[in-house]
DNA sequence: CATACGTCCTGCCAGC
DNA sequence: TGCTGGCAGGACGTAT
């Protein structure tokens, strides 16, 4: 899915287009998106106003008029599209949901595999949702300290850790991967085993190749867009994510694949070495 | 309580 | 060419 870096991209994107509308009309096509109604959905964004787009891990969070907050989480393959103008036929096969705005435009969220959904919530029924999310790695108050407290607690692989939104909130496969590498950490270490030093360099991994990725407005490796469409560029920068059998930018030596926790890792057998 | 694994869904691609 | 199996950025529910 989006990540951190790819959702936050969307939200730069919907910032300066979003607020000062208002939602005419709320269309669902793709009830399995909700755990509401699809008429309670609809009744409840009808006539709001957008006032703030906001990020909470990989969620984007729409603060809507009477505090309710509209979450979006965009699941493996959703997209968050912002048109302008008069609606148009805006047509995708997998279009899950419509809003329609005043001034004219348009939000839509479209999402091939459906894992992801939208949440209508009261201001107090967000602020419990965040409540079970970790902090935000990009959040200075996070001090190399704190993470290392949180980590050193565990006995999951690192890997796992990182991917556990309790644990840390908007970091995915892709980026965990390109911070243990940048950390010299072996994806399968213990959390527990995982030294002051290390886990220190670990989260500094992980902030430059966040921030990094921002920058280069995520990575598109098929389904993700910005919300004008657009691709991100950040998949020529990755140096070992999904790239087996290549020689690692550091040493040369063939990036190697491994599964665990169902999902795969991928890691330079020199640079990450499984003891230390 | 923490951890591990299967499952939801669709589409694409390599290999036969 | 066409089919099949494996794999995909996430996260939840259930079992242990």
């Amino acid at each position: 899915m989006p990540e951190l870096p790819e959702v936050e991209t969307i939200v730069r994107g919907l910032r300066p287009v979003l607020p000062g509308r208002r939602i005419r009309e709320a269309q669902v096509l793709r009830n399995d998106l909700l755990r509401i109604s699809s008429g309670a959905f609809r009744a409840g964004l009808q006539d709001r106003e957008l006032l703030e787009v906001g990020r909470r891990g990989k969620n984007v969070v729409l603060t809507l008029s009477d505090s309710l907050r509209l979450v979006v989480n965009l699941g493996m393959t959703g997209r968050l599209l912002f048109l302008s103008g008069p609606p148009g036929e805006a047509s995708s096969p997998h279009l899950g949901i419509k809003l329609s705005l005043s001034p004219p435009g348009a939000l839509l969220y479209d999402d091939v595999r459906r894992f992801g959904h939208l949440l209508l919530l009261s201001e107090e029924a967000w602020r419990e949702e965040s409540a079970r999310l970790g902090p935000e790695p990009l959040d200075p108050a996070l001090t190399p300290e704190d993470f290392h407290a949180l980590l050193s607690v565990s006995r999951s692989p690192v890997r796992s850790w990182l991917l556990d939104q309790t644990h840390l909130a908007g970091v995915g496969n892709i980026y965990a991967n390109e911070a243990l590498f940048r950390a010299r950490l072996h994806p399968a270490r213990p959390g527990h085993t995982v030294t002051p030093e290390e886990s220190r360099a670990l989260l500094e991994g992980l902030r430059r190749v966040l921030t990094d990725a921002i920058r280069a407005r995520g990575t598109t490796l098929r389904d993700y867009r910005t919300a004008s469409g657009g691709t991100g560029g950040y998949g020529v920068e990755l140096e070992v994510y999904g790239r087996v059998g290549s020689a690692c930018p550091r040493c040369k030596a063939p990036v190697r694949r491994i599964v665990f926790g169902n999902r795969s890792a991928f890691f330079c057998p020199r640079c990450q070495p499984e003891d230390r």
